[in-house]
DNA sequence: CCGGATCCAACCCGATACTG
DNA sequence: CAGTATCGGGTTGGATCCGG
């Protein structure tokens, strides 16, 4: 499979932090936004959930258990507002709403994967570290 | 360059979301704790920096504006528990400290840089669409 | 069924002051 | 220089009730 780049990839493709991390907190700011946005508790569930085909909201709603309705409509609004979710209702009655990745979430889904492959593929490393640090520091 | 893998290859290579995500959830509640420790304001920036080489407690605070001593003691403390940060205290008067990626910590730099590299790639379909999504929803 | 509106608790984070 | 301790405002997010 395609692996994931590497930090030089990314710097040969002229994409690389400057100095300070100026560029980061200031064109981005940006940046920063789409990753606080990426970071924050839910996004990444309701994507993630997404990748697998559109779904209604109450599907969704019981596919990501925890969520409650105001952070699901909260989520699938910015989603939407980012153009990275379709909204399409249906005017029937009872109403009924799907949402769907659009290209652009789709190709979202990608990094935030990569994200998790990091996570998944890295989780006992983590959990070691974290045990002999807490065992280090409370002794 | 190395493209950023497709949701089609992490599938290919095992890594999925199940159907509702409760793995993500589960097993994750790990893989959503990762994802939030990078998503949070200060991780991206400190990673970023400490991408370039080893820093000291201080180069680190003034290369990172705006950041505090609580938020940044905070960020490296939790960085060190996880084993992508490493930390040199070197007994001297006056003392000396510094911060250095470990290879865990460049491994999620490549990651992370994926998905900045993304919404830069992307900034200008988000901008737009949010534009539209604005323009259509306050008239 | 889909979501908007409101209230309220919890936490996050910045500012400040202080220590080894 | 490299942190720790404490306080207080601001925001987040869950619960609940209501409207289309």
């Amino acid at each position: 499979m395609a692996p994931v780049p590497t930090a030089a990839d990314f710097r040969a493709a002229g994409l690389r932090l400057p100095g300070p991390c100026e560029e980061w907190a200031d064109d981005a700011g940006f940046i920063r936004g789409v990753v606080d946005r990426v970071g924050d508790k839910w996004t990444v569930l309701v994507i993630g959930t997404l990748g697998d085909g559109p779904r209604r909201y109450t599907d969704l709603q019981q596919a990501i258990p925890g969520i409650s309705q105001r952070m699901l409509t909260l989520t699938l609004k910015h989603l939407t507002r980012d153009g990275l979710v379709e909204r399409t209702a249906y005017p029937e009655v009872p109403p009924r709403v799907e949402y769907a990745l659009t290209g652009l979430g789709q190709s979202l889904l990608s990094s935030v994967l990569a994200l998790a492959r990091w996570a998944y593929d890295h989780r006992d490393d983590i959990r070691t570290h974290r045990a002999t640090f807490d065992r280090t520091n409370t002794a």
